[in-house]
DNA sequence: GCCGTTTTCGGCCCGACTGTTTTCAGTCG
C-alpha cells in the first residue's frame, strides 16, 4: 500500500509539533510545516513521482534532506526521526496542540508541571482546577480550555461549500444591517470556491468617519451580537473570533477603505499564494501586508487587488487561481486561462427523472431546464442494475426513448437527449446491450458498486467501458462523497489517457457532496487534452441549480468554456458524440 | 531545514488579541 501525500504530509506535522514542544529551532520547525503544506497539496502521488525518477528536492519547501525522507517513508511507511522523538517526547502531546489556545510552549508547561500527557490528562487537570495553579495560566485559561476540549472532541472535519454557504449567507444579511458597514465580502477558502471551507473570513469596511474606534467597536458589536453565536473567542477593534452554533469558526475584520483590496488579497489566500506574491513585492521593493503595498513606508497600492497585482507587474488573478498551482507564472507569461463562467453552461448532460430515482417527470425537467436557459438537456436515467432506484431495462428504456421522442416534438425551445447513466459491470462491460445504447444520443457511464477493487482492476474496468463504441463520458469517475465514502482507487492519468484514446468525456459531477472530479483532475485533464461535462446529476428539477458548484470547481480546475462540452451548440455537441 | 539577480551563510512575516502581567508572553492567522 503505497503510502499517501496526507499520510506523509501528517507525519511532518506531527514531527513539527514535537519538535517545537522540545524548544527546537524554529525555522527548522517551520520547514517541516511549510513541506507538509506542500506535500499535501501537491495533485500527484510522491510515490508516483519516485516512481517516474523525479527529484523530489524540486518541489517548493523540499531540500535534499526531506526529499530522501519522503524517499524512505514510501519505501518503508516510516519517519525514523518522528519515531527517534516519539520515544522522548508522547505523542499525544501533539494533538493537545490543537485545542484552541494551547501552542507548543504551553503544552511543553502541562507536561512538566503536571505530567499532561494526552487529551484525557488535559481534561482531568482542568476539571481538577489543576491547570490554574499553573504559573502563566489562570481560571479563565482554565476555563477555555475546558470549553474547547469540548469543541475539538465534536470534530473538525471541514465544512462542504454548500452547507458554508447555508451558513454564511444569513450572517452576511444580518452584519449589512450594522450601522457604518460599507462593503462586505466572505474571503479566504470560501471565496476561493474551495470544496470545503474550514472556517469563515468575513472581512468588511466602515463608512469614512465610522472607522474610528466607536464605528468598529459597534460592529464588532453587532457582529457578537448574532443569533447564532455560541462562543465569543476574541473580539477586538479590527478583529474578532466567534464560534457559531454550527460548529463553524467565523472571523470578522475590520479595514479602512484604502486598505480594502490588499486586505482582500491577504485574506482569501491561499497563504502559499499570498507567500509568493509577497516575495514578489520584496525583490521590487515593496512591502506587501494586509494594509497595502507600501515603499518605504508610504502606501502606494491596496484600495483594489488589481493595485496590488499591477505592482507586482501582474494581471489580476481570480481567486479560484490562486494556489501556488502554477498561476503566478502563467500570469507572469500572459497566459492566465479565461475561466468558464456559469453564462458559458448551454445545457446539463447528467438527469434523473421519475422513472428511476428522480423526483420529477421529462417534462418537468425539460421546462426548469427551459427556464435556466438551456439548448438541451440530457436525460440519464439509471440503469437495470441498480434495482434500489428502479433501474431501466431494455424495455423501459425504449418506452423512454419513444416518450423524449414525442415530447421534443412538442418542446420548442430545448430539446431533451436520450441517454442513460449505465452501470459499469466489475468486469467493464455495461449493464445494457449495444442494440440498446446505439439508440441514444450519448451514453453516461459510471461505476455503483465494487468500490473496493484494486486500482489496477478499477483502471482497467474503466478503461474497458470506454472502449465500448457507445460510451460517452465516465459519471463521478472517483465515486467519493465528501466527508463520508472516500474514492475508489483508480489511476486517474490512464483513465484520462485511456478517454482521449477512445474519445470519451469525463463528468465533473456537480452534486456539492461529490464535486467529482476533483480540481486537480480537471487540471490534469485539460493538460491531456480531455474536454469535461460538467453536469449535475439531478435528481429533481431543483437539482439543476448545482451547476455553479460545478462551474465553481472546473474554474478552480483552470477550464475554459472550450474545455468544457455542455458549452457547446447543439449541433456541435452531436459531433463530439460520434465516435 | 530551506533558500539564493544581496548565493553556500545568514536570514527566515508580523500585527491583533487575550490573559496574566505590572510591561509582556503566548497564540493565532
Amino acid at each position: 500500500m503505497p503510502m499517501h501525500n496526507s499520510e506523509i504530509a501528517d507525519s511532518f506535522e506531527r514531527l513539527a509539533d514535537l519538535l517545537e514542544i522540545e524548544s527546537a529551532n524554529p525555522f527548522r520547525v517551520r520547514a517541516y510545516r511549510n513541506a507538509a503544506r506542500t506535500v499535501r497539496g501537491y495533485p500527484r502521488g510522491m510515490s508516483d513521482l519516485l516512481e517516474d525518477g523525479e527529484d523530489l528536492s524540486e518541489l517548493p519547501d523540499i531540500g535534499k534532506d526531506l526529499a530522501e525522507k519522503i524517499h524512505v517513508m514510501v519505501e518503508t511507511g516510516k519517519l525514523p526521526l518522528l519515531e527517534e522523538v516519539e520515544s522522548r517526547t508522547p505523542p499525544a502531546l501533539s494533538e493537545l496542540m490543537k485545542i484552541e489556545g494551547l501552542g507548543a510552549i504551553r503544552v511543553k508547561t502541562l507536561y512538566k508541571k503536571l505530567k499532561v500527557k494526552s487529551l484525557d490528562d488535559l481534561k482531568t487537570a482542568a476539571q481538577d482546577g489543576k491547570i490554574r495553579e499553573v504559573s502563566g495560566f489562570g481560571e479563565k485559561s482554565e476555563e477555555k480550555i475546558r470549553k474547547h476540549i469540548e469543541r475539538y472532541a465534536g470534530g473538525q472535519e471541514r465544512t462542504k461549500l454548500m452547507d458554508a454557504e447555508d451558513i454564511a449567507k444569513p450572517l452576511v444579511e444580518y452584519l449589512k444591517k450594522a450601522e457604518g458597514i460599507k462593503d462586505i465580502i466572505i474571503a479566504g477558502s470560501y471565496r476561493r470556491r474551495k470544496e470545503t471551507v474550514g472556517d469563515l473570513d468575513i472581512l468588511v469596511t466602515a463608512k469614512r468617519g465610522l472607522t474610528g474606534k466607536k464605528g468598529e467597536s459597534s460592529i464588532m458589536g453587532h457582529f457578537t451580537d448574532y443569533d447564532e453565536v455560541d462562543e465569543v473567542v476574541s473580539k477586538g477593534k479590527t478583529r474578532s473570533t466567534v464560534y457559531l452554533r454550527s460548529g463553524m469558526q467565523v472571523d470578522l475584520r475590520v479595514v479602512p477603505q484604502v486598505s480594502y483590496g490588499a486586505a482582500q488579497h491577504y485574506f482569501t489566500g491561499s497563504k502559499s499564494h499570498n507567500i509568493a506574491v509577497r516575495t514578489m513585492g520584496v525583490k521590487k521593493g515593496y512591502k506587501i501586508n494586509e494594509y497595502g503595498v507600501f515603499k518605504g513606508g508610504k502606501r502606494i497600492a491596496g484600495e483594489t487587488e488589481k493595485s496590488v497585482y499591477e505592482k507586482v507587474g501582474l494581471p489580476y488573478i481570480p481567486p479560484e487561481l490562486r494556489e501556488s498551482r502554477g498561476e503566478l507564472d502563467a500570469a507572469k507569461e500572459g497566459k492566465l486561462p479565461k475561466l468558464i463562467t456559469l453564462e458559458d453552461i448551454r445545457g446539463n448532460l447528467h438527469t434523473h427523472t421519475k422513472a428511476t430515482d428522480g423526483r420529477n417527470t421529462l417534462k418537468e425537467m425539460a421546462q426548469a431546464a427551459s427556464e435556466l436557459g438551456y439548448e438541451y438537456l440530457g436525460i440519464t436515467d439509471h440503469s437495470k442494475r441498480l434495482t434500489v432506484a428502479k433501474g431501466l431495462n431494455k424495455k423501459r428504456l425504449l418506452e423512454q426513448i419513444e416518450e423524449i421522442d414525442k415530447l421534443n416534438e412538442k418542446l420548442d425551445d430545448i430539446v431533451l437527449l436520450k441517454s442513460i447513466e449505465v452501470d459499469i459491470l466489475e468486469d467493464g462491460s455495461l449493464d445494457l446491450p449495444d442494440s440498446v445504447l446505439k439508440k441514444l444520443d450519448y451514453v453516461v457511464g459510471s461505476i455503483h458498486h465494487k468500490f473496493d477493487l484494486s486500482r489496477k482492476k478499477q483502471t482497467e474496468r474503466i478503461l474497458k467501458a470506454m472502449d465500448n463504441d457507445y460510451f460517452s463520458i465516465l459519471g463521478h469517475p472517483s465515486g467519493r462523497l465528501i466527508n463520508e465514502r472516500d474514492a475508489y482507487e483508480i489511476d486517474l492519468e490512464k483513465v484520462l489517457r485511456g478517454a482521449r484514446d477512445s474519445g470519451c468525456f469525463i463528468e465533473l459531477n456537480a452534486q456539492p457532496e461529490r464535486l467529482d472530479l476533483t480540481d486537480d483532475g480537471c487540471k490534469m485533464a485539460k493538460e491531456m487534452g480531455v474536454k469535461i461535462s460538467i453536469a449535475t446529476d439531478a435528481h429533481s428539477s431543483s437539482n439543476l441549480n448545482y451547476m455553479r458548484f460545478g462551474v465553481d470547481q472546473a474554474r478552480r480546475g483552470w477550464l475554459e468554456a472550450k474545455d468544457v462540452i455542455n458549452c457547446r451548440s447543439l449541433k456541435e455537441l452531436k459531433k463530439l458524440f460520434k465516435k
